[in-house]
RNA sequence: GGCGGGUUCGUCUAGUGGCCAAGGACGUCUGGUUUUCAACCAGAAAAUCACGGGUUCGACUCCCGUACCCGCUACCA
């Protein structure tokens, strides 16, 4: 059996790795290692117009975070390099004219306006807009004079006007389209840069890549690759949709309508751990050949948080679904706070550190942490559950009762900070002046704190200190 | 419009002809625990399995049609 490699080809269009990238890589990945195969990175440059600076670094820069460890890729090379497509021009030039040679594809002299013209026609006389063919039997000759004498042009693909072609795909088995209604694609560009399907067969092909694990919205074309493949009399590799992730509205993901990059989770303080975990529920379930009543059947050992190697030791692509899911970032908040409350004393301290970019140290960050650990459901809700202890309140969101403070003053006073103690001291002082216990707690987590809920408010008291304490309560009677 | 893909609780999903008068998870609601809020525990509501026809002793599961949703329809990927 050959060797799987799988890949994932980014564009750097936009600010950075868009999460539905991170959804198809994971798939890719998780393939790949699986079966102790490659998974690489390659970067589609390809769209100077829409290209943005700095994009690729950040692409690479986040699939480092999500651990998504890539075996080749622009930036460490490998076997196959370059992997970035600018770099292949040559490459596309060359089997683009092969595929001229083997009567695949023609030369191209029609104008932007001309194309739009032609649009405009079709489209009044209600017809389908496509290329009409009209540049596709020039003669040798003229092609060759024009293209002398500098004229632009493109390379098209072209596509037989009768006869269907099929493909199998893992996902949804065979699908066919009848070929008079495939456009002739451009293949490669004025510019000298290919267009993606261009790109994508040939560096599928040289690349040796063994699976095509890519997005819903790409099937329409693959019959266009296909007829490369088959034009280069090269073998196919296996192809596989997966669903495409929507918004709430159940569209396409989009920026507009949901957060898609992935710098956007981290800053929000996501774990990448849980992003993927959540990401590996969409659209991915094993048979339940035993019915797991009671248990969340079809998931690794039945149950929904699950690390990347159990994702791994079940993964196989015939298992993913067709349907687009939708992105529900609540259960993802839900699922960041498990890991969040899952996670080592330590190793929570030190994200949060990395988190805050060490504006708060480990120390200081621990603290507190057992109190506020199991309120967090992203790293970013660690600041303000614990502003209080950094900062005396301003504000208060209830007005502290003063009669019960006046009392608790001089018994504090006299205590030991000790928890049991003074839980002990302020529930004997309730009885004796006939308050709830509660009403007591309360009174002193709003003088203290400024907030009505809070981690428990003794141990919050202990940890700021027996003075600092009592000195916000007084500060609360002189007002 | 054309072509392609899809359709089980609000959302993610289990279900491959009888075990399903449909199970789990998130969310929602109720109760418990509690010093408030979380967390935790217990419970509830929530899908006429898109609809209509078949096939079958029997269909969420197979077939056909309809509706709706999504994608593609660029010298963007």
């Amino acid at each position: 059996m050959t060797m799987v490699r799988t890949r994932i080809a980014p564009s750097p269009t936009g600010e950075n790795l868009h999460i539905g990238n991170v959804y198809t890589a994971l798939l890719n990945y998780v393939f790949a290692k699986k079966n102790q195969g490659q998974f690489i990175i390659r970067i589609e440059d390809t769209d100077r117009q829409r290209l943005i600076p700095g994009s690729e670094e950040r692409i690479l820069e986040s699939f480092r975070w999500f651990g998504i460890n890539y075996d080749e890729g622009p930036d460490i090379g490998g076997p196959f390099a370059p992997y970035r497509q600018s770099e292949r021009l040559l490459l596309y030039q060359k089997y683009a004219k092969e595929l001229v040679e083997k009567k695949a594809a023609y030369y191209c002299f029609c104008t932007p306006e001309i194309l739009e013209k032609m649009k405009a026609g079709q489209v009044s006389r209600k017809e389908i807009p496509h290329y009409d063919g009209r540049c596709k039997n020039l003669e040798a000759k003229v092609v060759e004079k024009r293209v002398k004498s500098g004229e632009k042009y493109v390379i098209r693909l072209s596509v037989p006007d009768s006869g269907t072609t099929v493909f199998h795909d893992l996902v949804r088995g065979d699908i066919s389209f009848e070929n008079k209604l495939i456009d002739d694609q451009v293949l490669l560009k004025s510019d000298g840069y290919p267009t993606y399907h261009l790109g994508v067969v040939v560096d599928d092909y040289l690349m040796k890549i063994t699976h095509v694990i890519r997005a819903e919205e790409w099937i329409s074309s693959t019959p266009k690759h296909i007829l490369i493949y088959k034009a280069l009399g090269w073998n196919l590799p296996i192809f596989c949709h997966g669903p495409i992730l929507r918004n709430p509205d159940k569209s396409k993901l989009s920026k507009r309508k949901n957060p898609v990059w992935a710098s956007w989770y981290k800053e929000q303080g996501f774990l990448p751990e849980a992003i993927l975990n959540y990401l590996s529920l969409m659209g991915w379930s094993m048979p339940a050949s035993v019915p797991l009543s009671g248990t969340s059947a079809g998931k690794p050992n039945g149950k929904e948080i699950f690390s990347l190697s159990e994702m791994m030791e079940n993964f196989r692509l015939e298992d993913l679904k067709p349907v687009g899911p939708a992105f529900d970032l609540t259960k993802l908040e839900w699922l960041n706070g498990e890991y969040i409350r899952n996670s080592k004393f330590e190793t929570l301290s030190s994200k949060l550190s990395e988190f805050y970019q060490k504006k708060y140290s480990e120390e200081e960050i621990g603290k507190t942490l057992s109190l506020v650990k199991d309120r967090m459901k992203k790293l970013s809700d660690w600041e303000g559950l614990t502003d209080f202890f950094r900062e005396r309140p301003k504000t208060f969101e209830e007005k502290p009762d003063q009669k019960i403070l006046t009392k608790t003053i001089p018994v504090l006073e006299k205590s030991v900070f000790e928890k049991d103690v003074m839980e002990k001291k302020m529930r004997e002082l309730a009885a004796e002046i006939n308050v709830k216990a509660g009403d007591v707690f309360m009174a002193l987590r709003n003088a203290i704190t400024g907030k009505k809920a809070t981690p428990p408010i003794i141990e919050t008291m202990i940890i700021l200190g027996k003075k600092e304490s009592l000195i916000r309560l007084q500060q609360v009677i002189k007002n």
